[in-house]
DNA sequence: CGCATGACCCAGG
DNA sequence: GCCTGGGCCATGC
């Protein structure tokens, strides 16, 4: 249903596994890169580049993607991405410490959990 | 093809 | 808790 022949969907079909997991992550909670990263078969820097790559047209809610430590990750200097992403999270309940950090035991995507897809051989691509 | 650069993560000190 | 170093791997020049 698209040309990607010229179109300027360039390597997105690589991240489209990681997309697919992003997508799923309800509002008002969050992952990990490393998380995603483990479902989606790839290493944590390739998660996190992905979201990097993401676009609008993507439809992916890159906000709920953040760190181990779980904080924003923060951008590079004069990018303010990482202050919307903040304020994004907190318009969708979920709050961070006098830390600057999210309670992940709190806020991780629980819903079916990341356990009970990684039993059940949960396939980005298949679903 | 080599080199530099990331929205990472983990182990140590 | 903070700072470092090493490992990861895709992208762009």
């Amino acid at each position: 249903m698209n040309d990607e022949s010229k179109d300027e969907a360039p390597m997105s079909s690589r991240y489209e596994r990681v997309y697919a997991l992003v997508r799923v992550i309800p509002a008002g909670q969050v992952a990990t890169y490393g998380q995603l990263a483990r479902l989606a078969g790839c290493t944590a820097r390739v998660a996190g580049y992905a979201m990097a790559a993401a676009r609008p047209a993507d439809e992916v809610p890159w906000q709920r993607v953040i760190n181990s430590q779980g904080r924003v990750s923060q951008r590079r200097e004069g990018a303010d991405g990482d202050v919307r992403q903040r304020r994004m999270l907190e318009k969708e309940g979920v709050i961070f410490d006098a830390y600057d950090r999210i309670d992940l035991a709190a806020f991780t995507w629980p819903g079916p959990g990341w356990d009970w897809l990684e039993a059940n051989g949960y396939d980005p691509g298949g679903m």
